[in-house]
DNA sequence: TTTAGCACTCGTTCTTCCTGAGTGCTAAAG
DNA sequence: CTTTAGCACTCAGGAAGAACGAGTGCTAAA
């Protein structure tokens, strides 16, 4: 069933109202706020209404409305006003992108930090490949006679090294074949084909050798894990604490303590499709989200990896303007890794 | 002057009363606790000479005592025992240390998140050089005619890399020139040292070779500027709230926020020395951390370098246990990181 | 269909009172 | 001189109650 014109405009106030005022919106308000030629009682009875439908909800008998889950998604759905960025804002997301941002990993944990500053909530972001990772190019560089770095490159343009360091010596001549042997059996395999190659290989190869090799490649089977774990990076966790809703501590420290786990535990809702897509409430998985909203954007790194950004906060959101800001922020993230040339493109 | 052992026993006995309970320790509590052969009537008396001596403190008339910063800091000083971690611990420590740790700056970081899981504090970690660090090593690597990766190696054995891109082609000789010269014209140079000689080569080199140069030294610039910083990595800023004296949020808020951006700002309490440090209340510089405690261990990297971790908390710490912990788990770090053989000791 | 009026609900806040742990002091005992 | 028992006193914290007021639902009239 499709709401009158006049629920709809109580809705958007309530929402409204309660967004900025984080308490419960009375039918007086609503005839303030809204630029309704109807009494608090003609109010009352559409909320009332309003109520029944599942889109409204009282704390207590005696109190005003706040939206439920629902009904935040239908203000979210068809309500809600694109919220226009001013020239200040989106000034300062430019500013915060051109500045900072380096390596590839860290472009993810500098964005997220960037965007809990100009938010005020705390930020997850992480990267997702559409394919599996794998390694492309091994160079090795030697340091002394017994030790050398490794640098890997995966297809996805990311750049890990490590220092070796050997209690045998090697030789420059040593390093150069075992590059060339790294090269030509070890690229271009997934996580899974890594080890039982290492185990072929092993066979052909002498004692000494093999060590080489299987250092190297456990360093290459590290780099993958991490990509494949989709290592979370947060920020801004303390910023939850400046929000009304999560004064009281019960609320507020299970949420805190799955944010910061986040980052370890890799365990995060799943998250697919272009653009902005905002969860709310109980539409999270995870328990410890059932009160809380999640908003995210998702942006293009290039070689088939994407890149996702996002805020976690009370339900009770400014979701237009977070929105906005997060969209327009990623757009930015995926110009700056589009064309490569300009600025700071760079990838670890 | 010096106190009595009867005081000495009381002090001792009311901060480990306090360390335990986080709540005002009585007169009869003494009694009950430490094996005093006098009454609570005595120990009243030597409490409020303790008391007069600026070691206890009472929150309100009417309530046990609490150890003063002063008091803790004789306690520390004189009366702690020193705490003997049990197999388990050291066990558990030892697992932490064999486990996950990579690459250097990772190091720092990966520790930090061991020790808050193992303390359940909050944690802090950087790394602090004696002199100047210096890069001494770069290298250039083709990936395809419009890219190419720098690595840069400094003195301290760290390693880093970046990615460029570039609109224009390179050639491998023209990689293998700039290579040459930046080895020749810009090893070994500190920070402030870089930009100058940059300035200098300008005005021999070509306008695109220059382009070049300047790219590489930029990113060397920037390595250089993120270690003297001391990036500072924190971690499980949650667990604060885990304790009761945090549960009020006007106390826990104020020293999430300085710890998260402790991270950001690199302001840190200055530290140096050897081995375990501890800063009780008012002994730290910082205004936030006013009224909690710093535990922190230091521990050697090699090449000149100091790694420093410690635990951030309320006064009312378990210092002798904290500071066991904490020295043992340096220690190890330590050692890992002396001979570079074993397991894993390697450097980004 | 809208509105005014009114009784009712219920969270919030303020006050009051009570309790009990712990103190400081005094005076007697060792 | 030190220790102890006794006692009056203090004060945070919790419970209970009262007053408040914002907001509701319902009824009856416009």
């Amino acid at each position: 069933m499709e709401l009158s014109d006049r629920k709809k405009l109580i809705l958007r106030a309530v929402v409204e109202n309660y967004i900025q005022t984080a308490e419960p919106v009375g039918s007086k308000a609503i005839v303030a706020s809204a630029g309704l030629k109807v009494s608090s009682a003609t109010i009352r009875n559409e909320m009332a209404e309003l109520e029944n439908l599942g889109l409204l909800e009282q704390p207590h008998t005696s109190a005003g409305r706040i939206p439920s889950p629902q009904g935040y998604r239908l203000y979210v759905n068809e309500l809600m006003e694109e919220h226009r960025l001013t020239i200040q804002e989106t000034q300062k997301i430019n500013d915060a992108l051109h500045l900072k941002i380096r390596q590839m990993d860290q472009v993810m944990s500098e964005a997220g930090k960037i965007i809990s500053q100009l938010t005020r909530y705390p930020t997850f972001a992480l990267a997702t490949g559409s394919k599996k990772a794998v390694i492309s190019r091994y160079d090795l560089l030697m340091v002394e006679e017994n030790s050398f770095i490794a640098v890997l490159m995966t297809d996805g343009q990311v750049v890990k090294n490590k220092l070796f360091r050997l209690s045998e010596t090697v030789s420059a001549p040593q390093l150069q074949l075992l590059s060339t042997l790294l090269n030509t059996s070890f690229t271009g395999l997934t996580l899974e084909e890594l080890t039982p190659e290492l185990l072929k290989v092993s066979a052909h190869a002498g004692e000494e050798a093999y060590s080489l090799i299987s250092l190297v490649v456990s360093f290459a089977i590290e780099v993958l894990e991490e990509m494949e774990n989709h290592v979370v990076h947060t920020a801004g966790i303390p910023s939850l604490l400046a929000h009304p809703e999560y004064q009281s501590l019960e609320k507020a420290e299970p949420l805190m303590n799955f944010l910061s786990e986040m980052g370890e535990r890799g365990s995060l809702p799943a998250v697919q499709g272009k653009n902005v897509k905002i969860l709310i409430g109980p539409e999270n998985l995870a328990d410890e989200l059932k009160d809380s909203s999640v908003i995210m954007a998702s942006y293009d790194i290039g070689g088939g990896m994407q890149g996702v950004i996002g805020v976690v906060g009370p339900t009770r959101m400014d979701y237009a303007d977070l929105a906005a800001r997060l969209s327009y922020f990623a757009e930015g993230l995926s110009r700056m890794f589009g064309k490569g040339e300009l600025a700071e493109p760079a990838e670890e």
